[in-house]
Parts: C-alpha cells; sequence; structure tokens
DNA sequence: CTCATCTACAACCATTTGGTTGTAGAATAA
DNA sequence: TTATTCTACAACCAAATGGTTGTAGATGAG
C-alpha cells in the first residue's frame, strides 16, 4: 500500500541527506552564515569533490541552494526541506502521544471500576 | 572538527533508519498498536527475512524494542529515538530562525539609518 | 509426538554510497 | 596573456544497503 511514491521518495531522499555527519555539520554550517563549495571543503579531511558530492545530496534533498556568484558556488540553507522533516516527525509523536493518552484512559476506567 | 563520535553514529542510524519508506511504514503501525514480526511482513511486498532486516535496522537506531512473547517477537515503538531525532530538527530551525532574526535586524537598522 | 508457525541467521547478489584521482572549463588576479 | 582559483564531472574502488533463498531452532496446536 504505497501511498504517494513521489513523497516517499522525497522522504527517503530528505532523511538520507541527514544520515552522515559531514553534511549535517555542513547544514549547520551554511544555516549559520554563507559558505562557498571551497570555502566549506576547507573545514572536513575529505578532498574538495567529496564534499562537492555532499552538497549535491543535500541540494537533491531540497536541504540548500546554490547560487553561483562569480566563479564562486555560494550554498545556502533552504528552510522548506528542515520544515518537512520536523513536521513529519512531528506526526509520528502526536500518533504516539495519542497512543499514549488511549492507554492512560484505559488504565484511568481500570481504576474506576475497581 | 568530529565533536562527538558516538553521537554522530547515533545520529547516523537514526536518519539512515528513517530514509526508507517501509521502515517510516512500519514505525508508523508499531506506534499505533502491537505488531509481530511476522504480523507486519503481512503488509509488504517483500520477504519475511527483509522485514526482519528492516526491524533490526530500527532495533538499532532505537526507534523499536523487541519483546518475546511465546513464539512472536513483538515490535513496539521506542519513543526516545523520535525525540531525539525532532530535537535535532528543532536545534537546526533555532539556528536558522536566529539567523533570519538577525538578518530582520540588520533590515531594520538600515532603515533606522535612512 | 508431529506438524505448522515464528524467528534467526548465513550466503549470495545487484545497486547505491562515500570516498578517491584526474581532466577540463570558467572566472579572477597579476 | 598567463597563472591561479573555483567548480563540474567522469571513472574508478571498497563497503554498505536492500533484497533474495535456504537452513535450522523454538514454540504452540492437534
Amino acid at each position: 500500500m504505497v501511498v504517494d511514491e513521489l513523497r516517499d521518495a522525497d522522504l527517503d531522499r530528505l532523511f538520507q541527506a541527514f544520515a552522515d555527519a559531514t553534511r549535517r555539520d555542513i547544514v549547520t554550517r551554511v544555516t549559520a552564515g554563507e559558505y562557498s563549495v571551497s570555502r566549506l571543503a576547507e573545514h572536513y579531511a575529505m578532498s574538495f569533490a567529496a564534499v562537492q558530492k555532499h552538497v549535491a545530496v543535500l541540494e537533491r534533498a531540497s536541504l540548500v541552494t546554490k547560487e553561483k556568484r562569480g566563479r564562486e558556488q555560494i550554498v545556502r540553507a533552504h528552510h522548506d526541506g528542515l520544515q518537512r522533516a520536523r513536521r513529519l516527525l512531528d506526526e509520528y509523536e502526536t500518533i504516539w502521544r495519542q497512543r499514549a493518552d488511549r492507554i492512560a484512559d484505559i488504565l484511568a476506567e481500570g481504576e474506576e471500576a475497581l
């Protein structure tokens, strides 16, 4: 029962993008300020090309955008992606909490029955 | 600058676990009620072993727990994992919002200067 | 006891992922 | 112009991922 294949693929990309410490760090950095790809690359013990790939993953997940400025490519946070991820986790938590509440109710009923 | 390798690995596992539609669906189901592994497997177009692996991934990510009951293994949601994920995304959003506020302030200062 | 059910786990396979090096183009600096 | 910087992208590689089938051990039902 695949409800929405497109949305599923989007979420796959979104969470996959977060599933790497380097990429999470990139998100943190570009959320706090402006970075070109090469400036980002200075901070990691890996090749420029590897960082470039990480940025590409974040871009496909709609978590960052790139904007050309001269010969540089400026990476910026794209807030929408973050919001989508949070909203989904909120949904899960809401469902969970409803369940916990239901259990609490059942327990309360049980006490009344005593 | 790896701040906390253990925490990083935890988060890797956590988001990786969410990066698959089947696993997200499993989380939804076990959040709403009790399922044995084989009852979960009924809902997906894949082998029992595959579902077993998905559950194992969720377990390693501390998103679900398994509890033996007779010959069945009951899968339950483990709320802490969800909370951790949400908290991190909250942090990102907080940072982002602070940045947005700072920009707003700068723009406001600019208007005063006019 | 015997049979069916539920689970665990190994072995295997194709694809993806995360890294590398190398080449080439575009924009800036001297 | 020439050299340097920043980026893009291809080709390659090892390891992880997501699936399969098959085997075997526990447990419950008849």
